[in-house]
DNA sequence: TTTACTGTTGATAGTCATTTTCAAAGGATC
DNA sequence: GATCCTTTGAAAATGACTATCAACAGTAAA
């Protein structure tokens, strides 16, 4: 998993000409051994921890190019940070998240799915992409409320 | 229509004690008359347009009003800026945005809600609001591009 | 009305995430 | 190794938004 999304930037780096750094291959690695929805601040701070000479441009910057070699996915929440998660070109999931403690589910839902593709052609649109987030509380923040 | 937000908002401003002001009651015209997705920037520049001396920060400010009132939306695009539409406590609708224009459908669709909330309750989250929006090219766009 | 109180406004400074700039450093090719 | 040109990191710049604060203006009592 991890090996192929390196293949899939190394194949980009060299379509497009980039030089190998040792920056970049730094920040893929910090980025693939996590598996949470990080914003670029939370990167950063981990990239540094082992190598503090890094950049924060420089992790913007790759950040960036990894979602143009189509293996990273930028979103943004309402926190008003930019955040990064693995995603494969071709793969897809919404996210439903907990107002109270942050905590991300992923899911899929081909009903979904299908009904969004229905609106589109009822409005002759040619949807190329969607962003749907479920917001409220979790089990465990539900508890603690009350 | 017009006439009901008006009221939505002065029952607002009694009940908070707001001063009735010009600025507010400018913005609110302005607000109403419009119909569309509206950056701040853009009111600010509609107001501006009649009433020179208005400040920007008195329509941020007084967006936020609206919000709290009940007859406003707040919604960010993924172009950096805030947004504002018409939208009465209760109401709800999701977006179909063109990527080409900017042209927004608006949509409601009960069985992508039904969908959700059965989403929600198989991870025992509790929803409090979602975000549905589909981003694609309009007919009209689909001509051009060809 | 005036007065006195206090909410509101507009200009400006401040904040915060992100981008740009640019000189120094370092890959790649010969 | 020499050359070329990309990449990097520090710092400045940007842009949206928020906070500050003195001047202003509703409001309600006198
Ligand atoms: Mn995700
Ligand atoms: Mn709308
Ligand atoms: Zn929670
Ligand atoms: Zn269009």
């Amino acid at each position: 998993m991890i090996l192929e999304k390196k293949k899939v930037f190394l194949q980009f780096a060299t379509k497009r000409g980039l030089r190998s750094t040792r920056q970049r291959d730094l920040i893929l690695d910090v980025f693939l051994s996590s598996h949470e929805h990080l914003s670029v601040e939370e990167l950063y701070l981990k990239v540094k921890a082992s190598h503090p000479g890094v950049g924060q441009a420089t992790v913007y910057r790759t950040l960036k190019l990894f979602v143009e070699a189509g293996l990273a996915r930028e979103m943004t929440l309402s926190d008003g940070q930019t955040r990064y998660e693995h995603l494969l070109a071709g793969e897809h999931h919404d996210h439903l998240i907990c107002t109270g403690c942050g905590t991300i589910v992923e899911f899929e839902d081909e009903t979904i799915e299908r009904v969004q593709d229905e609106i589109a052609v009822r409005h002759g649109y040619t949807i190329s992409s969607h962003r749907l987030e479920l917001y409220g509380l979790c089990p465990a923040c539900k508890g603690h409320q009350r």
